[in-house]
DNA sequence: GGTGGTTATGATAGCGCTACCATAACACGA
DNA sequence: TCGTGTTATGGTAGCGCTATCATAACCACC
């Protein structure tokens, strides 16, 4: 009779496979005992439990997200709005948010959002959409009056790459100052001493950072900064050949340069190629943000790489976690969370000729 | 009573806005109604859908899709393979076909293959989270193995950016002769007759399809193709670089370099610098598909976009179209759609001397 | 032994939507 | 007048899951 039952109302929608009611028939238990298992809750007897996940073993049960979603109270929307980040940056954070969505059961819109467009407007079409949190990949996570506003609507906010510390919002990123400061230490155990930089725009916060920790590392080597070898670039490829020209004009040459983008130091090895200069033997060079350039280039470019699946990742837990909480009228202040970042080494540095 | 129940039933479960019952309470109707006017059926009354529709305005009501596919009979769960595509391309793909799962109710998985482990275990693993179609998008797309053990395994199947035919599945893709003849004809229009051609592997489809254009183009222009200006190259920067050093050593030097991907032709670009010679003043360079290189070289490079977004789009459609068509056991036959390809010119391209 | 507390499980009632059938209203030819 | 369609709407019953409360079983202690 049941099953007759079940088998009619499977066949009227298609249904896809068995169900908690299935899997708990099978285990000679509740349904509702199912459930407790498959959230993993503490109060279900162990020899339960293991008659519960062999049954779901053995039917192969995987839950029924739209459903649980729609008894538990509906899922988290969540936005990732983007500017015109490198499509690379992008889509790595869509993997890591994809992934991290599905587990924490959100659903994930992405929204794109010209910087020329009113915030007001935005605000509109992510209340008009439900949203409920949003992932503020950099840049835009570093301007201030956006953040600003969408807080203001009381979203809660999970900057991703930010640099600039703010107010409201969840900040993740990699501590700039200490990856510069590692790669630069790397160059100087490879036995570097004359390490020219290659910075970004002064203006930005970033760009500090990454001069700092170059900064850094030198001055524990003993090695005084000299300003001959400092140059600063918009992070663009053009700019990086320019400074890197001038750079390599210096006498005595260095020996590295470390430009504070890949693009850069795209362009600092097109200058090495002009010369002549064998890379890395004559002169090492390595690059910051592991972009697609830094694979493309020939010898293939040492760089730091941000763990930008990782961050999208954390940034969706940490929103679905605030927008649960919320409920309980708990509130979280912001926050800001350095994640590692990794020094990807290839074939562009080399101990000094 | 009615209105307290559902003030009740809403408290209890913190839901996030008006549903149907409401709109339907507003328009004076029954939710049945709204329902029909919200997914376009023919048969309400045009005053009723007019009532009904301003109702829906006026509460800002947003249809839940959890809902709707729990009673809708389930989403459709479409699989995006991915191997180790740029995460660049990756990336749009990505874009496009989150964007048409939204439109079509359906839900994406990112399922990582690596090609060393059997394609049995990838089946398993599409088989247990249920998987009911998958985007392939290539360099996977174009391996017999895979695609015919998926499609063994009754999956729909659409393949994107493919460039072989094959008997199964749905083929999404630009036509690689075509865009390459159009990218040569423009050479051609700028005035340039010693074009010459830097070729990916020879054994590769698409390396053959490209050079075919190549050669088309110049055929129609009564320019004979001279073996000395084609080389091949195997896709990375650094065979650009040794081809183009090659092809730039000829007597006369050519006037422009096609590189049949974007690596190769930054490959080119570093081999033009380092002899000195200005592009595109001196020499033109073009390269095909516009990965994120070709804006990072200077000058930023003119290219020939696949449009990936929507090429995943398109796959998503179909997909959902045939698992929708397979419960009234339509069958699709396997077909090959051509999207159109963009020429995105930049700045390494000109007329010759 | 009864009272109170804790713990493991079950029964019930929805979450918001749509499939399915029933109904009502009106048209048509016989 | 009756059937027999046709069209516009409503009622009912779930989709697969979980929140909530109820229950039963157990432990402890006075």
């Amino acid at each position: 009779m049941d099953e007759g039952e079940t088998q009619r109302a499977r066949r009227r929608r298609g249904g896809s496979g068995p169900t908690v009611a299935d899997v708990a028939r099978a285990a000679g238990v509740s349904p509702m005992t199912v459930s407790r298992v498959i959230n993993g809750e503490a109060r279900v007897g162990a020899e339960t439990r293991e008659k519960v996940e062999a049954a779901i073993a053995a039917l192969r049960y995987v839950p029924n997200p739209a459903a649980r979603s729609l008894a538990g109270g509906g899922q988290a929307r969540l936005a990732l709005l983007y500017d015109n980040p490198s499509a690379a940056f992008l889509g790595e954070l869509l993997l890591g948010s994809l992934d991290q969505a599905r587990r924490s059961d959100a659903l994930l819109l992405v929204e794109p959002y010209d910087g020329a467009e009113p915030v007001e407007a935005l605000c509109r079409r992510l209340a008009e959409h439900r949203i409920d949190g949003v992932l503020i990949p950099a840049p835009l996570c570093d301007e201030g009056a956006v953040v600003a506003a969408l807080a203001a609507a009381g979203l809660p906010l999970a900057r991703i790459a930010a640099t600039v510390p703010m107010a409201v919002g969840h900040a993740l990123g990699i501590d700039d100052e200490a990856a510069a400061h590692a790669m630069t230490r790397h160059l100087i155990a490879l036995g570097h001493r004359r390490i020219a930089f290659v910075g970004g725009p002064e203006r930005l916060s970033v760009s500090a950072l990454r001069l700092a920790g170059y900064a850094r590392a030198l001055g524990e080597a003993g090695i005084a900064v000299d300003p001959v070898l400092v140059a600063h670039g918009d992070f663009a490829y053009r700019s990086g050949l320019e400074a890197a020209e001038r750079l390599l004009a210096a006498d005595p040459r260095p020996t590295a340069i470390f430009a504070a983008n890949d693009d850069m130091a795209a362009g600092a090895m097109a200058a090495a190629h002009r010369r002549w200069l064998d890379v890395p033997k004559d002169l090492s060079i390595t690059g910051f943000d592991d972009t697609a350039t830094a694979r493309s280039l020939w010898p293939e470019l040492t760089t730091v790489r941000q763990p930008a699946a990782a961050m999208a990742a954390r940034g969706v837990e940490i929103l679905c976690a605030q927008i649960a909480a919320r409920c309980t009228a708990t509130r979280f202040p912001p926050q800001s969370e350095a994640m590692a970042f990794a020094l990807v080494r290839r074939a562009s540095d080399a101990p000094p000729g």
